[in-house]
DNA sequence: GTTATTTTGAGACGATCGTAACAAAATGAA
DNA sequence: TTCATTTTGTTACGATCGTCTCAAAATAAC
């Protein structure tokens, strides 16, 4: 019926989640965008909308990938407590990068949070639903007894991602190996029975 | 000898630490500057320097005042384990604001870091220093029987160093109560000896 | 009161910001 | 082939970016 797209509208927004997560949203421009979802300015008006709009669509997708991967994961494991365990691992590896940019939520939750109500309201709730999958494989591991039940699973899950908002913002720093292993041998010892 | 200058240019750096905290780097721009320090364009390329320079200077005074104080309250404490719960208890409480800014070196460690060199350097020392910090009030605090010995002190440290970064984080969700009493439960659990 | 020195405020620089407009190009349906 | 429809790339808009220039203003020393 009309001229098609020339370009794959899923990818360039993957390129734009990309570029969001390495640089921030102010410190990345539409020319950035452009340049990365190589894209015209043209198309990515007409089919992304402004930048709010694009930092938001990027922003859910990153959300949805990410929190989904962990929830999924969470949700499915035979052992709760393994599969923390694979998350920590993970996340902590991510910060012997050569450059670290991190995680968009954290690094969304830092500079847009205080500012953008709407950015804000999403952030708290994938963090919670977050928070909630953590409560469940926790519960699950209580009851397996691989996992300490001095605490609420509740409490417990609520550290969790306490903690790893804090990876988030100490990867940037290039951390050492031993920096995370000294870090998760505390936190795992927190969740022995 | 020649015309004084016509404000106080400690209160002025003051200022310009404040809006970056609030605002971030790029987000701030040199008009919001001179509104915020009350001081003239003139004056602020003159007295400060380019935008990369003030916000530098404003950041070793943020590092100093704000690291300096919980480094200081840590050495002279009678009691480790008391300074540390005082700590985290007055850091949590800031996300009771309405609007949670958050900390500077937390906000600086997320947004500029992975881009700006010299920047990670001064965020990686300061935050090592920190961690010291925590290490040596954990030592006193396992030779007087406060806190854990399960744990090595650097351990401990590096622990909490990673919780406080996450609770900087945390804070701009304008968590609950319960929330952050749920995780220092957790948190001074793995402390007890 | 002069003079030397520094601060001040206003204006302006080129560059770049986010956004919009629009003609040319490319398609499926008739 | 023609036509209606959508995408594309270019151009340019007004606004704002960080920085600089420079004459006027204000002081301390003489």
């Amino acid at each position: 019926m009309a001229r098609p797209k020339a370009f794959d509208p899923e990818q360039a927004l993957d390129r734009a989640m990309e570029l969001f997560r390495r640089k921030g949203y102010a410190a990345t421009t539409t020319s950035d965008l452009t340049d990365e979802m190589q894209i015209g300015r043209g198309s990515l008006f007409s089919s992304f909308g402004t930048k709010d709009q694009i930092f938001f669509a990027a922003l859910c997708r990153y959300q949805e990938r990410s929190f989904g991967h962990l929830v999924a994961s969470l949700d499915a494991a035979r052992s709760p407590l393994q599969a923390i365990r694979s998350i920590f691992e993970a996340i902590t590896q991510e910060g012997r990068a050569e450059r670290p940019f991190g995680c968009l939520m954290v690094n969304s939750t830092v500079e847009l949070a205080p500012h953008a109500p709407d950015v804000q309201r999403y952030l708290a709730r994938s963090w919670e639903r977050l928070e909630e999958a953590f409560e469940r494989a926790i519960s699950r591991g209580q009851e397996l007894h691989e996992i300490s039940r001095r605490q609420t699973s509740r409490a417990l899950a609520r550290f969790l991602v306490t903690m790893l908002r804090g990876v988030g913002v100490g990867n940037k720093m290039r951390p050492d190996k031993d920096m995370w292993r000294d870090t998760l041998s505390v936190v795992f010892a927190a969740l022995e029975p």
